[in-house]
DNA sequence: TTGTAGGCGTTATCAA
DNA sequence: TTGATAACGCCTACAA
């Protein structure tokens, strides 16, 4: 049976439990908060009255007497969510089976969007928030006045004083270069992204002291910069071959460049990686995995990078704040574009 | 200044405000929600009080006392997120400016997940659920006993007393087709994706129709099924080739299987599009953009999905639900993989 | 035009 | 062991 308005059953409230229980309100609260102050019997008279009446207590009313929720905001302005779903996901999972929902809004890279969606997510009285930026690079903060804690993730925070949780880009340049080292190259070159991104140059960074550290220097003279697409990943390859022709390896700045990278060299008859070896990052799973030959990648673990936030969050929730910039590992996910010279 | 919570200043609520503003709670209430039983004067006064507090009015109280909470659960199953998130992204965008928040949780393809997320936006008082399958197949319904409207995208529920939105995917195979046609082509073949989705098959059956329409048969003989990958796309190209030259036009079940048709059109030294056109599915921007050429695909308009999906859970909370499924239809993207053949 | 009072559904305190 | 009662923050009759 429908109501006309569409639902099914209204919701049972406690007191339709304690009428049903033959108990008073108290009781029944006690007896389905697990209280010890309340006979076994009667427990289980309520249980069963809950269970009858299908009951769910209603969260605001108990967040509007706890001053707590169970609810975090996740504010993103990352249009396609590749960054902010697996942000998501690990988040969720930190906070655990349900005890804590999470509230998303995409901001769309809009400031007035942003603080509309802040706005939405403390009137509705979120204990916290998690603010993804659209790139990694630092972001403004949201203000030191916030009734709530707020962990930035991805993007930082442009101030200190916030807890910021990124990307070790420079790391993950550098493990990209040990492995092309640690499988016998020597010729190793770097086809970046886009310049105006701190990761971009930050990756950069890394390559240069891996090399450095192994008596190398960067083939080609320079890191290539250009844009993260496929396209600049081939045209990037193709005027790299042309002057410095005995490459052994390419490090692309993320995936869709390398994949570019692939392209062009499967064209110009080299072959991967025999002839030149090739990795990406981003270890984007659709992108690296579908790749000929499949993609070695260095993988930003951006769900672990979601789970920390999560716990961070939850601490400064519990009142032990932390501020400062956190540099999470990267990690090397080997595949096919790269092997062992033999 | 911090609190030790790591939380900024504690909240101000309607009474701090009456207070500050020299009048009682409930003028203060009236004032602020633009009743009109209060003097100009006074109204200045309260409004001016509520900015100096940043007073914003507690959802929780308002939800508990209104029956309604302003917010709508988004539950998915969608891993990656690639159609979820534009359909969380259009629902954003009609629910409107902040008036609904929407509740986004991953049950990742768990039963006893989803059930449990359920509980939780039940019992967080949700005004309705927007359920996005993992797969455009029929799924189980979550029942006709929810005390909130359900609206079934993406995948349709299994029962008819439901609202299900899902795309048009016979219309988009044939509206693939009939462009090809109008392209010039004769000779078209069609690589789909895996044969145990429904998905998979509608479109084969607009792709015979447009087909039969315009006096045609499919090239290969008949449709080739294998999974949603670019090795497949590959795979069936050489095969398809092999056994029927002539082919000038082949439609992918997905832009992964085009991108790998591309690939093997482009080893075997066919050009794309003078000697066959190719049409992908899904309009996966990353994907069908990034291809060489770039890919014409069919786009099922997530996002609108999502927005109607808004629109119909709000008309069904504002007591007008409706049932049965409504099959949206889909757009062509035209890019240089088709071109009117000169 | 303003203020008083009751209630939304819970939980916690205290008395019975 | 149980039950009455007071919050939590807001809105809305109704009374002043």
């Amino acid at each position: 049976m429908r109501t006309p308005t569409g639902a099914g059953q209204r919701t049972a409230t406690l007191s339709d439990v304690a009428r049903l229980a033959g108990v008073s309100i108290a009781t029944a609260s006690k007896a389905l908060n697990g209280r010890r102050q309340v006979k076994a019997e009667t427990r289980a008279k309520v249980i069963d009255a809950a269970e009858r009446l299908s009951f769910s207590p209603n969260a605001l009313a108990r967040g509007l007497l706890a001053g707590r929720t169970g609810t975090v905001g996740l504010l993103t302005s990352d249009l396609e969510g590749r960054f902010s779903i697996p942000i998501l996901m690990g988040a969720e999972d930190a906070f655990g089976s349900g005890r804590t929902s999470v509230f998303l809004c995409d901001a769309r890279g809009d400031a007035i969007r942003e603080q509309h969606h802040v706005r939405a997510l403390l009137s509705r009285r979120v204990d916290g928030l998690i603010v993804v930026g659209a790139r990694p690079d630092p972001r403004a903060s949201l203000g030191p006045d916030l009734p709530v804690p707020v962990v930035y993730a991805y993007a930082p925070s442009e101030s200190a004083d916030d807890l910021s949780l990124v990307s070790d880009n420079v790391g993950g340049g550098r493990m990209a270069v040990e492995h092309l080292i640690a499988c016998g190259r020597r010729r190793i070159a770097h086809i970046g992204g886009d310049p105006t991104y701190g990761a971009a140059r930050d990756r950069t960074v890394g390559v240069l002291g891996a090399l450095a550290d192994a008596g190398l220097e960067l083939a080609g003279g320079k890191p290539f910069y250009g844009t993260w697409s496929e396209a600049w990943g081939r045209g990037a390859t193709r005027m790299l071959l042309e002057q410095t022709p005995d490459v052994d390896a390419i490090f692309a700045g993320s995936d869709q460049i390398a994949r570019g990278v692939l392209d062009a060299l499967h064209e110009l008859g080299r072959d991967v990686p025999r002839d030149v070896a090739v990795v990406g990052f981003d270890n984007w799973e659709a992108m690296a995995a579908n790749a000929r030959p499949p993609l070695t990648s260095i993988d930003i673990r951006l769900e672990h990078l979601g789970r920390i936030a999560a716990q961070r969050l939850a601490a400064a929730i519990d009142g032990e704040p932390t501020s400062g910039t956190e540099v999470l590992p990267c990690r090397l996910i080997t595949r096919g574009s790269t092997a062992p010279q033999t």
